[in-house]
DNA sequence: CCAGGCAAGTTAACTCTTTCACAAAGATTA
DNA sequence: TAATCTTTGTGAAAGAGTTAACTTGCCTGG
């Protein structure tokens, strides 16, 4: 019986909209009440792992029953901030870009893409799925204008860096970038890389890793990002 | 003059696409060493986790100077599998399916995506970025035809399940899911899931409780359950 | 109301990962 | 050659995260 909550890891904040995902899913379905074994299972852990995760956040659990979906959803929701809906802008809507601005997911999970920003000619003044395509320099006035949550930056890995700068001094409030490159921000904003070339690397790894599990050593001669907080 | 088996922590393994990213970088400006700490800030970590993690495959810095890019993108590339080229499909040519179809940074980087797929009658026969839309019935034959190591899948949720059977069916030896959606496989077959609301919903977190920020990707992967793919 | 079953909540052991701090070794200077 | 500087490589300590195993509490059947 725990009022104070202490710290949550890191590594259940990633795994928590794990859980939410797979829960949305089991009551679209019709179940009204799951176990810890059942949902390890749709994440691939274990269900102390899952006992401990949701422990973080309270007793909410019915011993001898499981967790009541219902009630679980509202509260992993009001934990991840996501009670209320969050604005995001798309900064270079290429081939990724656009793809998100089309991606209904992100709309019925509370995330409304709001704006794209490009610096070609010829998608500036257009509408891609619903949403205007504005000229970089507008950033800033229409950042003011509607507040922005989530800057989603889909430029070229040269570009990235200054978007950044230039999305911060708007006043957008975190950033998710998908260039190749890590960039670097006030530590007061909270980034997210996703680099799809990474995940084929280490995906690559594994393929591999028969023949490279075991290794020769030593017969010759091995975020806001700049230093701060490391996460995985 | 050790010749250890030495486990390479995961952790470990998910950095290492950084450096290297890093490393191609730094080289392509001309630049021929690089020290730990130069390492460091571009992913931002110290160099002390740089210098462990690289420890993991060989000795291969220089006291007092530093690592030799040139040396370390070899030794990366090596261990990382990516010394020969991997063949790529894409099951699910949607928005997403199509903008990573389109996107040539994979190519530079080895991955070479040489069939898509799907269901839509409108889509199959027909050409989109210089690959070939197949229809599913055709998997198993082309799969078999030219051997695939990765395979994408960007269906919707309902379908991913199905596909990923259906994939590694045909002989495809690794997954990539992007559908919001686990999917469960025998544990031979590295699968690493990727969801970008999941994304989002981690950035919502951040942003509600203002706290500091992250950094990293996100990460953790999963085969079939609990992970098997450590070598004791 | 009690006994038995079941699953959440919790503690502590354990494992994995990061960081510290220093010895080792190549480079440079005198 | 020796002294000094620099940066790697590493063992050990510290810190995070995971898992096992136990305790608690709810529910059902008798």
């Amino acid at each position: 019986m725990k009022m104070v909550r202490k710290k949550v890891p890191k590594a259940t904040i990633n795994r928590l909209p794990l859980y939410l995902r797979g829960l949305v899913n089991f009551y679209s379905k019709g179940e009204r009440v799951v176990s810890s074994t059942r949902l390890a299972e749709l994440i691939g852990t274990n269900s102390a792992q899952v006992r401990k995760d949701l422990s973080f956040l309270g007793e909410f659990g019915i011993r001898g029953i499981g967790y009541e979906i219902e009630k679980l959803i509202e509260e992993l929701s009001q934990f991840l901030g996501l009670a209320q809906a969050k604005k995001v802008i798309v900064v270079g809507v290429g081939r990724l870009g656009s793809a998100l601005l089309g991606y209904n997911g992100f709309k019925e999970r509370g995330f409304e893409i709001v704006a794209g920003f490009d610096v070609d000619p010829s998608k500036i003044g257009k509408e891609m799925n619903g949403v205007n395509i504005y000229k970089m320099d507008s950033l800033r006035k229409i950042v003011k204008k509607i507040g922005v949550d989530i800057g989603i930056i889909t430029t070229p890995a040269q570009k990235a860096q200054e978007v950044a700068e230039k999305l911060v001094e708007a006043g957008v409030k975190s950033i998710l970038n998908f260039a190749p490159v890590s960039i670097e921000v006030s530590d007061k904003i909270p980034v997210r890389n996703v680099d799809l070339s990474v995940e084929f690397q280490i995906l690559s790894y594994y393929l591999s890793k028969g023949e490279k599990s075991i290794i020769k050593r030593g017969n010759e001669k091995r975020f806001g990002e700049g230093g701060k907080p490391s996460i995985k």
